[in-house]
DNA sequence: TAATAGGCCGTAATAAACTGA
DNA sequence: ATCAGTTTATTACGGCCTATT
């Protein structure tokens, strides 16, 4: 169990073939029975790397130190490029690269992370709209309501009747529906919440995309 | 004016030196005065380039054929790919690189795309909630004067009194917020709305990363 | 069951466009 | 306006996973 699923052939760096190649476009019309199926098994021999491009691949060492120092600082000034590169082993310019392709890593793992915390915090605020929408509209009626209990006490009043009793007034009043206050605020029903994986606002939920 | 800032020299591939080199790790403590700034315009005999490798760079029509079949088919079946390879002249496995790379960039791009469209959706619906709450405080403010205007007028019948007048009432009144509706709505006071470029629900806004 | 073709992912390396002194 | 260093777009490779044979 366990096992060593992954098996970074780190080590056993097999220095063999080179492959001179001027790689141009490769594979112009000059071919005569492409070999199929390339790299059986442990190849040696056989190249099919194409360009004749041989590994690659920083140890894990190397890997390690460069991202320290990409932690400490992203970007690189020569000097520093240089000790680096000696500390490591390398070409400076693989050191120069190294960093700009991780600057880049870095920026699009940063959208991403981005994309999911906008994307929940959007949740949030979708929900809290909707709250406050129906809050609007309770709180519409309650006070259609107690205009209307206003009204009816004050008609009392003007009648010089003594009567106390509050009738219950009918819940839903269409009043303030049809005539809005004179405030400044509307009230536009445009779009609302929907179950789960849906549309809202034009965006197409849950599911990432495609 | 206008001149050509754009000068793919597609056309002038001068298939010229090639490179054997082994490649593994690449600078090795071999070095003796490294050449410093490399390509003074139009390099030509100094490689620079780490593996040795030269040019690649598809041609522009190559491209052109290679974006059309995308757009038919994210995937390639491989007898397809076969056949636009030899239509290319490219070798199958390019295509098939060709394909794989397209695909991760239409996703990235998608991303990209499906977050901005989230950023705009988000900001609309943040106002929105702005909106709305500010609506829900008038309205509460609205229900206690109209609440405190029933107390008075129902008092006022009490007492038998037929003065008409209504008093104006203080129109800051503490009693809802002391004691918040029956209701099933209460109102949590997080975050609000800031000017420009600030923090809302924790989503820093604006500048898009670092 | 192992070999295999193809997909995705992460990443090295190149090229080209851009930027600042 | 040259040149180093940077960003953006590309090409390619290697590893890992999965369905197929």
């Amino acid at each position: 169990m366990n096992g060593n699923p992954v098996v970074v052939d780190d080590e056993l760096d097999l220095i063999s073939e080179l492959f001179p190649d001027i790689y141009t476009q490769l594979a112009p019309p000059s071919q005569e029975a492409k070999p199929k199926r390339r790299r059986r098994r442990r190849n040696r021999g056989e190249q099919c790397t194409i360009t004749g491009l041989k590994k690659r691949k920083l140890r894990q060492e190397q890997v390690n130190l460069l991202e320290q120092r990409f932690s400490e600082e992203h970007k690189l000034e020569s000097d520093r490029k240089d000790k680096l590169a000696a500390e490591l082993e390398l070409d400076p310019r693989q050191v120069a690269v190294w960093f700009q392709n991780r600057r880049a890593r870095f920026k699009s793992k940063k959208l991403e992370e981005e994309y999911s915390r906008l994307k929940s915090a959007h949740e949030h605020a979708v929900i809290e709209k909707c709250r406050l929408e129906t809050e609007v509209l309770k709180l519409k009626e309650r006070l259609a309501d107690a205009e209307n209990e206003k009204r009816r006490l004050s008609e009392r009043l003007d009648n010089g009747l003594g009567g106390v009793s509050n009738s219950p007034v009918s819940s839903v009043t269409m009043m303030d529906q049809q005539t809005p206050w004179p405030g400044d605020f509307r009230y536009d029903d445009d779009m609302f919440f929907l179950e789960s994986g849906c549309i809202i606002d034009g965006i197409q939920w849950v599911g990432p995309f495609m």
